[in-house]
DNA sequence: GTCTATAAGAGGATAGAC
DNA sequence: GTCTATCCTCTTATAGAC
């Protein structure tokens, strides 16, 4: 069952930029963790950038659908929390290739620049929703407290000696989100 | 009133790699903006890596410093308020330094490892402490929520359209934070 | 202190045989 | 599809004149 190349490429690949970042990942590694040379990898992908974006771009898809959903969703307590709970949904779905995003932004951003750009605005569009319509700057803050609870999920694993159950991070932290907002008011 | 050129290059440098990122930001660039050549670089830095712990380590020592002083201290929601106030005092005087780290982790790592690892260190004694004494899973998730706000501070400016004042920053954030560690019970 | 010149090497990427 | 060999560029860093 030696399966797809490319596939196993991608994977080593997603392994490398999400433990050590994806500028301090040489397609020299990559080719000699699958077993073959750097040469061979450009018969896959026709360069490093592409080989991130093989990676990269499935998750944004995924992220960007919560925010267009989002559009006409009537900000609601009710709507604000299922928000949050798909928002945590793709993160966890998504931890490695988030991981890339946290470590090396720097190096995301100069490898695939409007990618990114896309990223951060969809986060923000996000976020803009979240803090309601005609936010005061106090609620424009508690939406990026929110959000940034929810960032909370990927690195709780650094912060905490024993790795909580993800049944317990996300509802710890989609509480504590919710907790932010002040919904109950 | 020329200035020490050291400090002119410190202070290019930190611009750089707060902006670009460490790793995507060369020697070249610096002496270009500087005024200098590459080499002239050398003359008062003995490496590149030498330069970045000569930006970093005072801000380590100010965040070491809140990490030590808490050691001792009694776990009272006062305290908490106290040291969560420091902590965001910390961020706050030093937004360049902190920004560094976050665009370039991976970069910072690679350069600097075990500086890195005790800053990783200092931040888990913080959110121990801050989680209080015999910690149930939930306190602790709860308290690198909290952390997980004061970072905000930082990445408002990303995810706001107008920037918003420090000190509604400051406050909104640090109500965030003990909102989510529940003090009031 | 700052310069010119250059070393030494790694990185991404290509050509072309098999 | 995978290889060997090579190119080109950029980087950090050093040597030594001024």
């Amino acid at each position: 069952m030696e399966g797809d190349t490319r596939e196993t490429i991608r994977e080593v690949a997603l392994e490398l930029f999400s433990t050590r970042g994806f500028e301090q990942t040489s397609l020299r590694e990559i080719a000699e963790r699958v077993g073959l040379t750097k040469a061979s990898l450009y018969y896959h992908f026709p360069s490093k950038q592409a080989l991130l974006t093989a990676i990269i771009d499935p998750v944004i898809e995924g992220w960007r659908t919560v925010a267009i959903d989002v559009k006409n969703l009537p900000n609601t307590p009710q709507n604000i929390r299922e928000v949050l709970r798909r928002t945590m949904d793709v993160l966890l779905a998504n931890q490695s290739v988030a991981a890339i995003m946290l470590r090396d932004p720097a190096g995301v951003v100069a490898a695939i620049g409007p990618i990114w750009e896309d990223l951060v605005d969809t986060s923000k569009r996000l976020t803009t929703w979240i803090a309601g319509p005609d936010p005061t700057t106090t609620q424009r803050l508690r939406a990026v407290a929110a959000m940034e609870i929810l960032g909370g999920a990927l690195t709780s694993v650094t912060y905490l000696d024993e790795p909580a159950p993800e049944d317990e991070v996300r509802t710890v932290l989609l509480e504590s989100a919710i907790a932010v907002l002040r919904l109950e008011d």
